[in-house]
RNA sequence: UGACCCGUGGUGUAAUUGGCAACACGUCUGAUUUUGGUUCAGAAGAGUCCAGGUUCGAGCCCUGGCGGGUCAACCA
């Protein structure tokens, strides 16, 4: 009985692409073989927009017993680079996926693909153009007027075959000509209309130096690095819903057997209150308007990474925003849902005070210290506990008195008594002003006998409050992160750059002090300190030098109240 | 005034071969809580872009509109 009923809610339902990998399993398509890829170009370090890809790329490959490689598109030497290779790399295996030794890139197939432009030139199937970019645009015609043929269509395959040699060997000037598919003007489709499929670059590839003159665009070498890898599932986003036709063309003519790669497309990631445009984030760090690709407040992986998400976390936030054809905004909320839900169960719950006011128990003797018990983490009892230091003087944080407090506020103000955390009930009995009016310091009495475990520790107050010993807490530097852009769109404004709406206080620096533990905490570690947020230790931490990051606030439901 | 793609609560997704629209986030109540967190209980919120048609029955099929996106780089 229960196990039917656990065997219908463990059933998904499958995301569109997944349908069709299984409908082709299911009729045997390829063999019953799943194979897929995932191909970045190396010009710009991988954001939350390509996590997605991964998750899918390499995620549906893992649910079908099959493949996925990793393949580094770099087809246009002009703007790659081995420094974003290994960033690729790096963030890959982080986010958790396994490219196993099937690390490819396009240049190994610039020799197989140059060999597949030389058949279509003797099928006539392509023809060296030696006009200008701007004259070949005049004859593309629009989306609803034809194009009309360029005067050197009609050359012969010898000569084709001769020009396009010699194009290779740098005896033409870059932009001085270009291979073109012959296929069709008219089309209706623009990307038909006899695309240019090589062109003339002298700039040193990073890989293959300057052996090569002539560089394949996108086009003409994606759908055939995929057939010479054997992808069966060539997934890609919506914006090359129109290139179909000509993969399919492309593919169509290297002809073996009845295998075809088929591409599918789903949509791109956009997120609110984000960008995600390599572009527009190396504009970003060039301008200096954050610390890096790998600053805290970049969407990039490494920028996740450091402030504090998890690899699980992402993943299951892309599971939760699904994939279709749609193009869709998701609440950049639901990122955050994703990183609060893990890290309650994961962080350890430690003590710090960020914007501190001095407390003193009056009737605490002076000197004294006392260790408290206190649970790591009250969602896993597995985590055990820890003892913090108390004493007479102690801070507690600024925002947890008010000299005169509203209705609904249930922590210190005078009169007040209020739980410290593992420790005691205290009452405020007095505080003190400096001449600007603000509160320096409170004054509070303690009941010996309401200690943490001791016998009247049951008794109800309104509040608790988070404290660290004066004496005993250490510094940290704490960036505290607010998003980077103030509108919802930042890239959806026409004729205004994204960086017009960026948040002038998207980071905050403060010194607090922690809880003397944290002395031992190692880069990348995550706490939540309670009610301020989940932190976790920046990897600027030095041994001098305690730096945290605030990855997210908790939920604060006091705010919405108030 | 072309081709292709898309149109389900505020947001993102579901809905076996057509069978009285489900889930998550968010929002709002209330309970518990030595975190105003967590957890738990509950509520509101769409009748599926519009109009026709087929059908006993349409979010799913058909026709026609409307709305949005992509495409005219020697970028990917």
């Amino acid at each position: 009985m229960t196990e039917k009923k656990e065997e219908t809610s463990e059933k998904r339902s499958l995301n569109f692409v997944e349908a069709i990998v299984e409908e082709d399993l299911r009729s045997g398509r390829d063999q019953g073989k799943v194979h897929t890829r995932f191909p970045p170009e190396p010009n710009g370090y991988l954001h939350i927009g390509h996590a997605k890809a991964i998750c899918l790329d390499f995620g549906i490959a893992e649910q079908h017993g099959g493949k996925c490689n990793l393949r580094f598109d770099d087809t246009n030497p002009v703007k790659e680079d081995v420094e974003y290779v290994d960033s690729i790399k790096e963030d890959i295996k982080w986010l958790g996926f396994d490219w196993e030794e099937r690390e490819y890139y396009t240049s190994d197939y610039f020799g197989k693909l140059y060999d597949f432009a030389v058949e279509l030139i003797k099928k006539g199937l392509a023809y060296v153009d030696d006009q200008s970019s701007e004259e070949m645009a005049s004859q593309k015609g629009t989306p609803t007027e034809p194009g009309s043929h360029s005067p050197f269509r009609e050359r012969s395959a010898e000569e084709n075959l001769d020009l396009f040699q010699r194009m290779n060997t740098g005896e033409f000037p870059e932009g001085s000509r270009v291979l073109r598919a012959k296929i069709d003007m008219a089309s209706s489709n623009m990307h038909m209309r006899d695309p240019v499929i090589y062109r003339i670059i002298f700039h040193p590839h990073h890989r293959t130096g300057d052996r090569w003159k002539v560089y394949p665009m996108y086009d003409f070498a994606h759908g055939q690095s995929d057939f010479f890898e054997g992808i069966t599932h060539s997934l890609c986003t919506l914006e090359f819903e129109v290139h179909r036709p000509l993969y399919d063309w492309l593919v169509e003519h290297l002809k073996a057997d009845d295998y075809r790669p088929r591409q599918t497309e789903f949509n791109r990631l956009n997120l609110s209150y984000t960008v995600l445009s390599k572009r527009v984030l190396l504009n970003l760090v060039k301008e200096g308007h954050v610390n890096g690709w790998d600053d805290p407040r970049m969407p990039t992986i490494s920028g996740l990474r450091r402030r504090g998400y998890t690899p699980e976390s992402i993943r299951n936030f892309n599971d939760s925003i699904g994939y279709t054809k749609v193009m869709a905004t998701n609440d950049v909320g639901l990122l955050e849902f994703a990183i609060r839900e893990e890290l309650n169960k994961r962080a350890p719950r430690v003590m710090g005070v960020l914007d501190p006011l001095k407390l003193i128990i009056t009737n605490y003797p002076e000197g004294k210290t006392e260790e408290m018990e206190t649970i790591n983490n009250p969602e896993d009892e597995s985590m055990g506990s820890r003892t913090i230091p108390f004493s007479r003087e102690v801070y507690i944080e600024r925002g947890d008195f008010m000299e005169d407090p509203p209705r609904k506020f249930f922590r210190l103000g005078p009169g007040r008594e209020v739980r410290l955390k593992s420790a005691y009930i205290i009452k405020c009995e007095d505080y003190k002003k400096d001449e600007q009016g603000n509160i320096t310091e409170v004054y509070c009495t303690y009941d010996e006998a309401t200690r943490s475990g001791g016998p009247e520790a049951g008794r109800k107050v309104k509040g608790t409050l988070h404290w660290v010993s004066a004496k005993d807490a250490i510094e940290a530097e704490v960036r505290l992160y607010d998003r980077l852009f103030n509108d919802p769109d930042p890239a959806g404004h026409k004729d205004k750059n994204p960086a017009d709406f960026l948040n002038p206080d998207s980071l905050r620096v403060i010194t607090g002090y922690v809880e003397p533990s944290l002395k031992e905490a190692k880069p990348l570690d995550h706490f939540q300190f309670q009610r301020l947020g989940y932190f976790n230790v920046d990897p600027d931490t030095t041994p001098g030098k305690l730096v945290f990051n605030r990855t997210v606030t908790l939920r604060d439901n006091w705010a919405k109240r108030g």
